[in-house]
DNA sequence: GGACTGACAGATTGCAAATTTTGTCATCCA
DNA sequence: TGGATGACAAAATTTGCAATCTGTCAGTCC
């Protein structure tokens, strides 16, 4: 049926089309191998199960989204607090464009983020280190009081949850979510300056 | 069967009852109506359908939830600060005790949330109210930066929905969920503290 | 006459059999 | 000889029917 030796990426672009045709519930690994052109027995020569498919699945989509984030908030001579305000609110416009998009793999994201795998911890791993630096800068410049900046930037994260949290998908249909998102980055801002 | 004639509470202590031993799911009102000695047909008499009953029990049982927690933070010549850290601190550890002591109970609740039914959003009313009313106190004596109250109050409960919200109740279970509390609501105390 | 009953229709749920899917592996073949 | 295949057992899902439940109401009983 293909002419090409059978390799991950193909494999994983095939899966990606699946899960966004049939949702995380109904797409099969079955379904892959029909749309590869094998048997599904190839299928599992790459990748050992069906759940380190779909890890891999959403870790390169994961990997896509982190770059575009990086490219949104690159250091244009701002000052820290106004690099925390860009980074929380581009990073919540993300996801929430993600989710309206893209709801099939979003759904996805959730299913791996509710069973607790590895891949939406090291994507929440990353954003923390990402907020991280910023408090760290901010420690620095003076313009947050002092502290630990790793429990900063948890603290931070945990208090927006609401804006990006999967588990609150639904939640980010209401057009209030915007004023909402904004009133807790101000109320946080205000939190983390130096007084 | 019985004797004196059936009225609302009677049945809205057996329903608790049968929630509490079956949980949302299983509950039945033949279940009920077994535990009141009575046909399901008299259940119907007082209340119009089964969500109906579901919505009075726990109607109830957050208002014993109220009456506590406003015995808990009675004003005690505290500081606005002071207050509403003990506030959320009360508040968190109320809901993570009922999660943990009263699963069904909560998980119907947590039912309720979900469907957005008028119960729950008068329990966030009430405590928003709750949150609103230190705020105000807060920001007369000066303590408190200036601000629309209301909407600090929603900013302060949606930053802290992690540690409130139902739909978190699984993480509630994390031992380090106390300490993670209390870094967010130190976040929030510098948030709102005039300066 | 007002509270209660139980028969009933329609909706929902539970359950067991049938089907599909997952993951393995002996075999094939280019 | 390395990659692909498809038959297979075990697990998970779907299906379709039976049993249960919800909500109504005509009739019964103090």
């Amino acid at each position: 049926m293909r002419r090409e030796p059978l390799d991950p990426e193909t494999i994983l672009s095939a899966t990606e089309e699946v899960l966004r045709r049939h949702g995380p519930e109904k797409a099969t690994v079955l379904d892959v191998a029909r749309v590869l052109g094998v048997s599904h027995g190839s299928v599992y020569r790459h990748f050992s199960s069906k759940a380190a498919l779909r890890e891999a699945v959403i870790q390169r989509w994961l990997d896509r989204g982190r770059e575009e984030l990086a490219a949104a908030v690159q250091d244009s001579g701002l000052t820290p607090p106004e690099r925390l305000n860009g980074l929380l609110t581009t990073m919540f416009a993300m996801k929430w464009a993600k989710a309206r998009e893209d709801p099939e793999l979003f759904a996805t994201f959730r299913v791996l983020a509710a069973e607790h795998s590895a891949v939406p911890s090291a994507h929440i791993a990353f954003l923390l280190a990402q907020i991280s630096a910023i408090v760290v800068d901010g420690i620095a410049s003076g313009d947050f009081a002092a502290g630990d900046p790793e429990a900063i930037a948890l603290a931070i994260f945990h208090a927006t949850g609401r804006f990006h949290d999967p588990a609150h998908a639904a939640e980010w249909r209401s057009p209030q979510v915007v004023a909402e998102s904004a009133a807790v980055v101000a109320l946080i801002l205000d939190g983390v300056r130096a007084r």
